[in-house]
DNA sequence: CTGAAAGCGCTAACAC
DNA sequence: GTGTTAGCGCTTTCAG
């Protein structure tokens, strides 16, 4: 590590002329110009970031806050940020909720505040609501600016919202037109299922009904014998994998999709498409969140309407 | 954000005082500490890191390279690195691998260095090998150690080596003492490959064939005829998701796993355990391997054994 | 054209 | 017990 000092004493001349070499200014004497170039280059000099931001009292770091890492639709969100951020002349910096150690993240932001302005926080709707105020709190103590993304705030400054209801509404409304008759719902969680209520009463010529469970893998099999029983044409389910577990159910008991029923999931997960048939799926809006995210964060701007989910028909959706 | 110095006017006393109260010193009297603690939790302070890093010369960040990121068990490494390195004090730093820019990827190291001491590299063995070689390069040029996990790496200073080879190979050993006469291998990989060659010849009690393909789902799927005539009775691919690729030929063709074929994958993808039968598959060492990394950034000791991959044996694999 | 120097916020050595 | 101060490496203003 050579610094602009140590620079200065080898080419024989002063920090400032290093600097103007270095920054391309023009009216540096041509053979100082070449020497010092050279000898940046011997040595490889490389500023001290730690210096330049403690000098020019900025902050090029942004902190990212993942609750839920598992899934297919994080991380490609993480990469389109990742890739953004550091597009812009950021750095992102990974940071982790600590379940029952609110001390340990504080002790993470008391870090980050001094080197980084905004934090982005990807905590799934219909989770973790402690987690949500204490992070709403921690916006008001330290001086770090906190943008959720798709995670169902209402009292914060900077918010990214997804319309998870509303999108639902509007897939179950295309779907009747698709001609199906009878809509199951199988699921649990409120983005979801608001969408859903909404529709009960609505005389839509499509009957509606709902099986009250759980959103994992699993669910979606112990529900198969209910679903299967349940006269529906089409079945949604709060979320993919549970999706899946029903294929694992409708092929073990010979149930074909779509034929006997039409199947519709949520979250765009990778094996949705490697699921036979290919399933039908709400994707989220990743590209659209990132952009809205860095919107805020070179602009300091926030579009105010929620953005929609992406209806992805395949094959598991067929009249 | 509030400085010692504003603390020290703002309690009238000295800097030294202040940090006296703030370490937790004694030897302080009594009601300027008070009066200090009080005024600290009042104004929020907190140190700079800026200021901080540069006063201890401390690299405090980790750099984190991904280039497959689209992967459930990179994830896996990932929040497992994250945490690890968070609980140690340490903050992830996430980069990126432009494609096609080299350039870019230096000025990201330049930043690097001076914050940054190691930066972990998690590259798919059997791919980019250029960039293998690039960043291998760097290690030379900026003040990075580099930590090659799973890489296939031979000739940088840190290393965490995975052993594919070996694990396939001990794999077929221990599928044909399950009683299997006739194993199938497809896929391309020279880290699954190599083991399989090795066996070739061996006299095992179990015949064994290959089939040239690339890996990805695709290619699974295609297969499909060619294995089905093969009168192989295990089939072994490179990927998970070319083994669910299968699974949807299998589901077609009505072929029954595992009865008329068991299937092995490779990389214990998450929806692996969704598919029907559960698929068997040989699982990253992920917790062992981010154990390594730990203990080369924290004591510089790098273990040279490679590590091996876990064989996971669940319903697709039955005699 | 080029040098000297202030100062970002922090830590730690040194003084009293 | 407490105050003063040097200096980490950088940027930038001010003089010449």
């Amino acid at each position: 590590m050579i610094t602009l000092k140590q620079l200065a004493e080898l080419s024989g001349t002063s920090i400032r002329t290093v600097r103007r070499v270095l920054d391309n200014y023009p009216h540096v004497n041509s053979e100082k110009r070449k020497l010092i170039l050279d000898l940046a280059k011997k040595y490889n000099y490389v500023p001290n970031m730690a210096a330049r931001s403690l000098r020019l009292q900025k902050k090029n770091f942004v902190g990212i806050l993942f609750s839920a890492f598992d899934k297919n639709a994080s991380l490609h969100k993480l990469n389109l940020l990742n890739e953004a951020l550091i597009n812009n002349g950021f750095y992102p910096l990974l940071g982790k909720i600590a379940e029952n150690n609110q001390l340990e993240c504080e002790k993470m932001f008391a870090n980050w505040a001094g080197i980084a302005e905004f934090v982005v926080v990807f905590i799934q709707a219909d989770h973790d609501f402690t987690q949500k105020e204490f992070l709403s709190s921690m916006h008001r103590k330290y001086p770090l600016k906190f943008i959720f993304a798709d995670c169902d705030m209402h009292d914060a400054e900077y918010i990214v919202a997804v319309d998870r209801a509303g999108s639902v509404e509007q897939m179950v409304h295309q779907i009747a037109e698709m001609g199906f008759k009878h809509f199951l719902y199988c699921g649990k969680l409120p983005s979801r299922k608001q969408g859903i209520e909404k529709l009960m009463h609505s005389r839509l010529p499509m009957q509606i009904s709902m099986i009250e469970s759980n959103y994992e893998f699993e669910n979606g099999e112990l529900l198969g014998d209910s679903i299967a029983s349940s006269n529906a044409d089409v079945v949604f389910f709060d979320t993919d994998r549970m999706a899946a577990g029903f294929y694992s159910y409708a092929q073990k008991h010979r149930i074909k999709i779509p034929e006997d029923i039409a199947v519709v999931g949520l979250d765009n997960e990778i094996y949705g498409s490697y699921l036979n048939p290919p399933l039908s799926t709400l994707s989220h809006p990743s590209e659209e969140l990132i952009q809205r995210i860095m919107d805020i964060i070179l602009k300091g701007k926030c579009a105010v309407d929620p953005l929609p989910l992406k209806f992805i028909v395949r094959e598991s959706l067929q009249k």
